[in-house]
RNA sequence: GCCGGGAUGGCAGAGUGGAUAAUGCGCAGGCCUUGAGAGCCUGUGGCCUUGUUGGCCACAUGGGUUCGAAUCCCAUUCCCGGCGCCA
């Protein structure tokens, strides 16, 4: 959420950033937001006038029975106002609803440096990792390999849960705990709480985390509850303070989140959906920060860099981009992706750092004071970063590392959560 | 799941149908002081408004009763206690 003073004040410099984004509705959300707010605040001072009478008649009634005298005149008097005021009420109370449903869908403003474009393939590369692995053999993909391994079984996940869900066994359940276990040891030595989450959330919460259009196109909602599965750790680790003010001197707080993540991948046809890429459930460790306003800048390339020693650690060839304001989305202002070299040669996206500044934890009404006692100074900052996602993790080390006689090396610092293993083969 | 008790400012805590939500702590500013502290004075939630020595709202949330609700009623959320169920 933006703030809407901001906008008051100075509607030409969010005009001017909305407009990066080239999406029209945007500009034009704003032009009903101002249109709203100030018919909102005109209202508003009429209501208040006539409360005010209101309230003058009220007190007048309580002098006049004080005193043994006729009070009749009166009360006829004041149900006249309250007609008025509830008349006018309703038109605040509609002005409003209207601001407010523009203010919840307008993104966030972007940062300076983010690349101006349409789509991914306008991201702009950062740096890349590694090289692309040579093989002397024609490589196989993910599914391919560990059908072969026979450590995923796809089609009785699909017969019982549908498509996007699968079954792992054996050594490849182990690595995905392995892996896990990996980035929560690497986290928590970087100073991270470790944090396991609730797995569903209630909508108000989730309302304060989220794009409004996740609630149709990726959360799964449980029938007769307020409650959603967790899309990512980000969302219960976000909401974790929810209109709370929290002391400077306990800023920043870093979190590592480990949970499973559930997502429904509505309108996800003709992308890539093979086996392990895009399942409608996951394992995933996420990191979060928040901090004073100042420092996120600082923390987004923090949380990158611990992103990047992760892979770097277990190996992995992958590339870094600026994301680019086609594919940037509601929240962040400003988004580094790690995609990872995959058998096809494409780079694909395994992870995802967004700082998304005040506009999270302004919807989450989550705030900072400098001292006990004193009055909130404003809203904190909120930045999250992949960890490791397990599934997408996995695919590219078994297409990476995979070998001619069809086994999968693993990466040495996985040995001591794999019972030493060092190799996935047929057994 | 059932029964009972509860939710008031940053915190503690009064207020059981009628004026400005008492008081204390904390915090901020001022006076005093070489400085600090103590003491004293003022301020201390949100929104609207620069007609400003202004107004409105706010006692968990949403409804209702009433001329008038922190106060009475209903629903919801959460917390505490007891019972039940359960890994």
């Amino acid at each position: 959420m933006l703030d809407i003073k901001l906008i008051r004040e100075n509607p030409e410099r969010v005009r001017n950033n909305l407009n990066r984004r080239g999406d029209a509705a945007n500009l034009q959300m704003l032009d009903g937001l101002i249109k709203h707010d100030r018919e909102w605040r005109r209202l508003l001072t009429r209501t208040n006038e006539l409360r005010r009478k209101r309230r003058k008649i009220t007190n007048e009634i309580a002098a006049l029975k004080k005193a043994g005298k006729e009070i009749n005149a009166q009360i006829e008097k004041g149900r006249k106002v309250d007609a008025e005021i509830d008349a006018l009420e309703q038109q605040v109370g509609k002005q409003k609803q209207k601001a407010h449903y523009l203010l919840m869908r307008l993104p966030n403003l972007l940062h300076g440096s983010v690349p101006t474009g349409k789509g991914e393939e306008d991201n702009v590369g950062v740096r890349a990792w590694g090289k692309p692995p040579q093989f002397d053999f024609k490589p196989k993909n993910h599914l391919e390999i560990a059908k072969d391994l026979r450590l995923i079984d796809d089609e009785r996940g699909a017969k019982v849960a549908g498509h996007g869900f699968l079954y792992l066994k054996g050594d490849l359940a182990l690595l995905d705990l392995a892996l896990q276990r990996f980035a929560i040891d690497f986290m928590v030595k970087k100073t991270h709480l470790l944090i396991e989450p609730p797995f569903m959330l209630r909508r108000e919460p989730y309302e304060g985390v989220t794009d409004l259009a996740d609630f149709e196109n990726v959360m799964y909602k449980v029938e007769n509850e307020d409650l959603y599965l967790i899309a990512t750790a980000e969302h219960p680790l976000a909401a974790l303070f929810m209109d709370e003010v929290l002391l400077q001197r306990d800023l920043p707080i870093k979190l590592v989140g480990v949970s499973p993540c559930f997502r429904k991948e509505v309108g996800a046809h003709g992308r890539y959906t093979k086996g392990l890429f895009r399942m409608h459930q996951f394992n995933k460790v996420e990191q979060f920060v928040f901090c004073l306003p100042d420092d996120s800048w600082n923390f987004h390339e923090e949380l990158q860099q611990n992103a990047e020693e992760l892979y770097q650690a277990l190996g992995l060839h992958y590339k870094v981009v600026n994301v680019c304001t086609g594919d940037i989305g509601t929240v962040p202002a400003k988004r580094y992706d790690i995609n990872v070299w995959m058998a096809d040669g494409a780079y694909r996206e395994a992870g995802s750092n967004s700082n998304c500044t005040d506009y999270q934890a302004r919807r989450l009404n989550i705030r900072y004071r400098e001292k006990e006692g004193q009055a909130p100074k404003g809203f904190v900052h909120t930045i999250n970063n992949t960890a490791l996602a397990t599934s997408r993790i996995i695919l590219a080390l078994l297409e990476q590392n995979q070998e001619k006689d069809g086994s999968v090396n693993i990466p040495s610092v996985l040995a001591k959560h794999m019972n030493g293993l060092q190799k996935l083969e047929v057994h």
